[in-house]
DNA sequence: TAGTGGTCTAGACCACTAA
DNA sequence: TAGTGGTCTAGACCACTAA
């Protein structure tokens, strides 16, 4: 009979666990290929689908990716640090002293920009207060080393932005921002909402990340010196690659 | 309509999202049972896995939760708002003006509460100061309607804290936070890290959630007016329960 | 006692990769 | 061309639940 050597039903944990020490070891550095399904099924004795799941497993947390056809490799986050006040960020209060192990100086690059009219989600609309269709959208992805990591929507009251810098994919030096304050609407506060979720399919697909994978979900709202919403900025991480940091004062 | 590609190989998410519609349209209500995996194994002409995959899917974005022996039943999370700035919290520029439907105003209990002398993790030890031995843990669990929600565990430096009410159950009033200021290190600032990522098997436990389902991890360190960080509170939140806020000037 | 979810078995075919 | 991951099949036994 099937033989235990963990907690009985189990087993695909106690595989994952034996891989996950094995790569924190060092025993199978970053970029390095581990053991794919069959192997696992022969060595552990299990049917390939529990080995599936000890993989799939160790994917989900960002330990390693899976290429088809090719294996599953070890991958080797430093997550961004990505500083919610950024006016704040880097002082003299957090120098040095952080629980996780981070890097916030390496550039990101941006591709699949696209800036037009479009429907905005009922609740970004209701926060700008306009008709979902009265919306324009900022779309753009963030990649890090050529891996992407961040997608991010920026939504407008289109009437406001229309016929605007804001309009055009290059919005000139300060960005969204600074034309906003051009127009006499400069955001003086901003929200944050914070929430983890599963991606979406197309979400997983342009983040290139596996669907069974948390993402982060921020929603960035900024209002002008009248207290009304002139951007929400809709941004979705892959949550092995951020690392969200906040500072404030008691 | 919008129905997609049935790119061969996506079974289980088409199962899952006509489940999701049908949650959504209010077919079956919060609380109600929705079919298992027999049931749609047989309605959908697919292998028993395949019908679990997309009940799986389902549970671990919140959708439902699963009793053993019982069924699949509808979870209607009304997600409990966590302001990170306290002090800044529901003021004018956020008044009724949020991307989620939320709630804080309910009230959490708390159980498992736990005080002593423990060792630390290295990354938590190095930000306080000290060894990780030297170390001392307040550790409680919180619950929203008897549903646990969220772990924390706020860690000092034992030779700190040692003798005075912190270490004790009821730390007094204005907690711990009050305490460290008779003592004269009261927190003027914090910093709070963000991360998703897979809860432990403990976590899961002590959550009563899916293991398949991420948990936020918040991080605040407290700092005095030297700098130096006097506490460390570690959280663990199920994800489908909370939503972190932050709000500051720009 | 009948039914359910949790875990697992022992395979299958496919698209894809790397040599 | 041999090997791999992605998805799926068609079951199994167990602990547990609800009637």
């Amino acid at each position: 009979m099937a033989q235990k050597k963990k907690a009985a039903g189990h087993k695909f944990r106690g595989i994952a666990a034996d891989l996950q020490a094995a790569i924190d070891r060092g025993e199978y550095g970053p970029g390095q290929r581990i053991p794919g399904e069959k192997a696992l099924a022969e060595t552990y004795d299990v049917a390939p689908m529990t080995a599936r799941q000890a993989l799939h497993w160790l994917r989900s947390q960002g330990s390693v990716e899976s290429r088809k056809g090719a294996g599953f490799y070890v991958l080797n986050w430093r997550p961004i640090r990505r500083s919610g006040i950024t006016r704040l960020a880097r002082n003299q209060w957090s120098n040095g002293k952080s629980v996780w192990e981070a890097d916030d100086s390496r550039p990101l690059d941006v591709d699949q920009l696209c800036v037009k009219r479009a429907t905005a989600p009922e609740r970004f609309a209701s926060v700008l207060e306009i008709e979902p269709e009265a919306a324009f959208a900022r779309s753009r992805r963030y990649l890090l080393d050529g891996r992407p990591v961040l997608l991010a929507v920026s939504w407008f009251d289109h009437d406001l932005v229309s016929g605007t810098p804001i309009t055009r994919p290059d919005t000139g030096p300060g960005g969204v921002y600074a034309r906003l304050a051009d127009m006499g609407r400069a955001p003086v506060r901003f929200n944050e909402s914070i929430r983890a979720q599963l991606p979406t399919e197309e979400e997983a697909e342009r983040l290139k990340m596996p669907p069974e994978r948390a993402v982060l979900r921020i929603a960035r709202t900024a209002f002008d010196d009248s207290g009304r919403a002139v951007e929400i900025n809709a941004m979705v991480a892959d949550s092995a690659a951020y690392v969200l940091d906040y500072e404030f004062d008691a």
